[in-house]
DNA sequence: GCGCAAGAGTAGCCTAAGCTACACTATCGC
DNA sequence: GCGATAGTGTAGCTTAGGCTACTCTTGCGC
């Protein structure tokens, strides 16, 4: 604190934000983290349904390394958000808004991997990397990414 | 399941990574999210100590925008790993490794925003996005990004 | 030098997302 | 048609990261 320390401000540190700028960053930065799961799950399922016709507990759990309770406990919470149904001993089913939200997911996804290699990330780390990107993209960003790879 | 389903594989779905290599990915994602808001902490502290002269609980709290319950508890995680130290009543510093992990997430966050800002992203939304995004840039993307700012 | 506001710390609660261990269905083979 | 096995579901525990509501220090103003 203090006017001596304020004058000093900007050396090494490239000028902090304002406090409310950077606290708006941070919640929005929570939020987004609280939906990355969600997003994974509802790609996946899409996916599953699409490759073998049907999405089991257990397989999504195989695939995402977790064990098979962790993974029912996730869709319990993806029926509760109203993405997806399942009914005892069926497997699951992704609602309208599941599915739509799994299109929006894998086509980010796809932008996301495509943007990563367009500037010359390797294959294999764009591919894991965007696992963990892909849930930050906002809406301008994408687009700005799309733009850029459509203009190359 | 089943030869039939496997035959229609690979229809819309963009050819389901193996399973373990999937399960790699998603575990990796899951632990880098677990030291994202260490390294929030780091960094900010080091911004603060530099800018303010010393690092504070309810400065950071209130940058971070939780409340200072919330940020004493992440700071004593900081202390349990070893990243930082702090005397009741007195303010938080960093220990050596703090201190180098906040410089190399200080310097990650830069690359990203640069990056976000070449490719076209509007400088607003290139900030906030870099805040979720930093933390799952691995090092050979993070060296992709430095290449392709450097060779434009 | 003392009182009081601001800051620091503690306690106790919640939810999410992991886990293991156990119990219950379904179904496939025979 | 019945039994083993694979898959599903439930219970109960853990840790992280939020919160509010309290108490305890510090240090400034007078």
């Amino acid at each position: 604190m203090t006017v001596q320390a304020m004058a000093k401000a900007d050396t090494s540190a490239s000028a902090l934000p304002e406090e409310p700028t950077q606290a708006e960053r941070f919640g929005k930065t929570r939020s987004d983290r609280s939906t990355a799961l969600l997003e994974d799950y509802a790609e996946l399922i899409s996916d599953l349904l699409a490759t073998q016709g049907e999405a089991r507990a257990t397989d999504i759990a195989r695939r995402l390394g977790v064990s098979h309770a962790t993974a029912i406990k996730s869709i319990q919470r993806l029926k509760r958000e109203g993405l997806a149904t399942a009914r005892p001993y069926r497997g699951v089913f992704l609602t309208s808004a599941g599915q739509e939200l799994a299109d929006r997911v894998r086509n980010r996804h796809r932008t996301v991997v495509a943007l990563l290699v367009a500037v010359g990330v390797p294959v294999e780390a764009a591919e894991s990397d965007a696992e963990g990107i892909e849930h930050y993209v906002s809406e301008p960003t994408l687009a700005a990414f799309a733009k850029f790879l459509h203009g190359r």
